[in-house]
DNA sequence: ACATGAAGCGGACTCTAGTCCGATTCACTC
DNA sequence: GAGTGAATCGGACTAGAGTCCGCTTCATGT
C-alpha cells in the first residue's frame, strides 16, 4: 500500500500509482497525534486478542479518541488493518522493485514470479488475520487497496514478459489464489503446511505463465 | 448444495457427500409451511431490491414469521441465499453427472473442465448477488456450502483424470477464480463481458490441467 | 496577540445481524 | 379425544459497525 493514510479520505484518486505518496496537504498536529495513538492502540489490541475480536469502540477508547475520529481517518475496520499492514508491505515492495534477484529485477520473469508468490504468501500467512480483515471487511475491499493495485501491476508485468495472453485476467487469478481467505482455508481448515502450499502455488504460477 | 435445508441446523455432518439427502427425520407441518413462506418471501424481496438491500426483518415480516424461525431454519443470511440457489444448482449438478458431453461424462477431462467453467460461470453471473451473499455473509462461508464440496469434488476428479499433480490445491485455485466476488469484479468493475471472461478462464483451466 | 474559517473531534444515534427463552403448536400414544 | 413431551415459534434483546452534526482546536493572515 502506499502510505496514504494521511489524506482526509483514502481511495480518492483512482489513477494513483502505488508508490511513495507522502502527507497530502498538511496534516494538522492534533490529527497526527491521534493517528499515532490509534495505530498504537490498534496494534496492541489486535496483537493481544486478534483483529476479529476487537471492536472499533475498544480501539477508540484505548486510543483516547472518539469513534468519529477513527472512522474519519481510516474509513472502516478494513482501512485500519490496511494502515497497520503498510509498513511490512512497503518493505516487500522495495525488495521487489530494487532488491536482489530472483525477487528483484534481473532474473527471468518466471523465476521472479515464483519468488514473488513465495514471498507474498509468507507475508500473508504472517499477518493472516490483519490481511483477512483488510480484504473482507467490506465487499470489494480487496481490489480497492493500493496493495492490490501494486501487486497486480507487478504480476501483470511479469506475465506479459513471459509472453502469455490474457495477462490481466491471469494476474487476477493468481492473486485470488493468494487472497487471505484462501490462504487461511489451506492453512487452517486443510491443515496444510506453508511450505507445501508455497511449492504447489509455484507450480500454479508457472502453469499460468505458460503461453 | 444438497437440499438439506430441512434439518434443524445445516452443516452438522462434515463427511456428507453432496448428493440428494431428503427430509432428515420428519418435518413438522407448521415448519414446512413456514419454510415455503420464507422462501417465497425472500425470492420476491431479493428479486425486487437485490439480496444486499433486504434485511432479515423484512423477510420475516413479509413471510409472516418471526425472526427466530428464520434463523432456526436457515442459520444466517447466507444460508437463506443457499436455499434459494439450491434448485438451479441441482439442475447443473444433474447435467454434470449425467447429461450430454462435454459437460457430462464421455468427453476428455480437459474438455469437460472447460465446459464446466463456462457453465458454472454463467450460473454465478446469472445469480450474482445471491451467490455473493451465500459466499461472503460469513467468513469461510464459501468452503462450507455443499455446493462448493460438490464442485470441488468434480474439478478434482477431472484434474486427476488429466494427470496433473497438486490436484486438490489446483482445484481450489480454479474455484477461487470462479468465486462470486471475483466474477463480480471482472463484470462490474472491469466492465468485461461474460464471453471474454469465459474464454480467458477456459485458457486458465487448460493451463491448470497441464501436468 | 487576535480574529477567522476550515479541519478535525467525539459521542450519541441508527441500523442490522444474530441470540435467547418463555409460550405455543404439533405428532403420537393410550 | 385428552395427555404429553419435544420441536418449533416469535419478538424482545444484545452487540457492533458505521453515520451525523454541533462543538473544539488548529493554522494563518493581520
Amino acid at each position: 500500500m502506499s502510505g496514504n493514510v494521511n489524506g482526509p479520505q483514502s481511495g480518492s484518486s483512482r489513477a494513483e500509482l502505488p508508490v511513495i505518496d507522502v502527507g497530502v496537504v498538511h496534516e494538522r498536529s492534533d490529527a497526527a497525534r491521534n493517528r499515532l495513538r490509534v495505530l498504537a492502540a490498534a496494534e496492541r489490541l489486535f496483537a493481544t486478542r486478534g483483529a476479529a475480536g476487537v471492536t472499533m469502540d475498544e480501539v477508540a477508547a484505548q486510543a483516547g479518541v472518539g469513534k468519529g475520529t477513527l472512522y474519519r481517518r481510516f474509513g472502516d475496520k478494513g482501512g485500519l488493518a490496511v494502515a497497520l499492514l503498510d509498513e511490512r508491505e512497503m518493505e516487500l515492495q522495495a525488495r521487489v522493485l530494487g532488491g536482489q534477484p530472483p525477487l528483484g529485477p534481473g532474473a527471468l520473469a518466471a523465476d521472479r514470479l515464483v519468488a514473488f508468490v513465495a514471498a507474498y504468501l509468507e507475508l500473508v500467512a504472517a499477518q493472516l488475520d490483519l490481511v483477512l480483515m483488510s480484504e473482507t471487511s467490506a465487499p470489494g475491499a480487496r481490489s480497492r487497496t493500493g496493495a492490490h493495485a501494486f501487486w497486480g501491476q507487478h504480476v501483470r508485468l511479469l506475465l506479459s514478459e513471459a509472453g502469455v495472453g490474457d495477462v490481466d485476467l491471469r494476474a487476477d487469478v493468481l492473486l485470488a489464489a493468494l487472497a487471505a481467505e484462501q490462504v487461511r482455508h489451506w492453512l487452517d481448515e486443510d491443515q496444510r503446511d506453508l511450505e507445501r502450499v508455497g511449492s504447489a502455488l509455484a507450480g500454479v504460477a508457472l502453469a499460468l505463465a505458460q503461453p
